[in-house]
DNA sequence: AGAAAAATTTAGAACGATTCTAATTATTTC
DNA sequence: GAAATAATTAGAATCGTTCTAAATTTTTCT
C-alpha cells in the first residue's frame, strides 16, 4: 500500500517536525491505519503489515505507532481494559462501541455539545482533552 | 471498618439477589471503595483491606470487586490502559483525570446534557452506557 | 447436631498486552 | 567513505489480570 503525496508530506513534516526520521516502515503503519479506518489493534495492524512487508516485527508496529501518536498523525482509542485501537480522524469526536459485534463507529460531535461539556466542568479544571465512549449495541449489526 | 447499616443491608439484597453470599471479604472490600472515594486501584484496596484482615488474598480482593461490579453494588473506571479503578458512586457522571497529580475527580452532568449526547446519536444504535472522562490539569493539583 | 453439597477463599501458576534490552541494520553527517 | 546517530529487530521482562485446584466456609438436608 503506498501512501498518497498528501499523507506522505504529512508524515514527513510532523516526523521532521519532532526530529525524527521518514522510514518505510512508518510510512507502511501509516497506510494501514489510514487504509481500512475500523480502528484495529496492534495485532491486526501488524497482520495487515506483513502481507505487504513480511519482516517487520511486532515491537517495530509498537515503536511506529507510538512514533506516530506522539506526532499527532493518529490517535489511541481505548475502551475498557481492551487492547489498544487506533484511529487516523483527528478531528474531535466520540465512539460508539457495539458490545455484540465489536463494531466501532466514529460519532461526530458539534462544537456546541463540546462546549457543552466544558462548561460542565466547575472551575479549577483545565481540559486538554475529552474521551467519550458510547456502549451499547447497534441494530444493525450481524449479530 | 463496619459497614453502615444500610450499605450492609443494600449489600446483603443485591447479593441475594443474585444468588450470592454476603461474606465478611466481600463486606470489607465494598466498606474500602465506600469508605475514601478516591477511586482506588485494586492493590491500593488490597493494601488497604490488608489493615484490617491480613490474612485476606489479592485473587479475593478482584474476586470480591468483581462480584460487587456485577451486583451493581459498584463500578469500575478506566482510564486509557492504566489499573483498573473502582467508583462506588453510581449516578450517571464523568470523571476529570489530572494528568500531573493523577487525581480523580467525579463531574456531575445535568440530565439535559446526558440527553443531548444520546441525541447526538445517529439513527440505528441504541446505547446502554457514556464512558466520559475529562483528561486535563486541575489549578488547585499539589504540583 | 452432623453429613453432604455448594459456594467462597486462597496461593500460585498462567496469560495477554505492552515495554524493555541489547545487538544489528540503516541513514545521516562530516 | 568513515563515524555518528537513529531505527529495527527478536526475545526477555514486566504488569495487571485471570485461571486452577486445593482448602475452607457456609448452607442444606436429614
Amino acid at each position: 500500500m503506498k501512501l498518497a503525496p498528501e499523507y506522505k508530506s504529512r508524515l514527513d513534516h510532523a516526523l521532521e517536525h519532532n526530529g525524527l526520521r521518514s522510514t518505510k516502515q512508518r510510512e507502511h503503519v501509516f497506510s494501514i491505519v489510514l487504509e481500512k479506518r475500523d480502528h484495529p489493534t496492534v495485532d491486526e495492524i501488524y497482520a495487515r503489515a506483513r502481507t505487504k512487508m513480511p519482516t517487520i516485527s511486532l515491537a517495530t508496529v509498537y515503536n511506529c505507532l507510538e512514533t506516530l501518536v506522539e506526532s499527532e498523525l493518529i490517535r489511541q482509542v481505548n475502551f475498557e481494559r481492551e487492547p489498544t485501537r487506533y484511529c487516523p480522524n483527528l478531528i474531535q469526536h466520540a465512539h460508539f462501541h457495539c458490545k455484540e459485534s465489536g463494531a466501532i463507529v466514529d460519532i461526530e460531535l458539534s462544537d456546541e455539545l463540546v462546549n457543552q461539556l466544558k462548561t460542565a466542568l466547575p472551575e479549577g479544571f483545565t481540559v486538554q482533552h475529552i474521551d467519550i465512549a458510547y456502549n451499547g449495541k447497534c441494530d444493525t449489526c450481524p449479530h
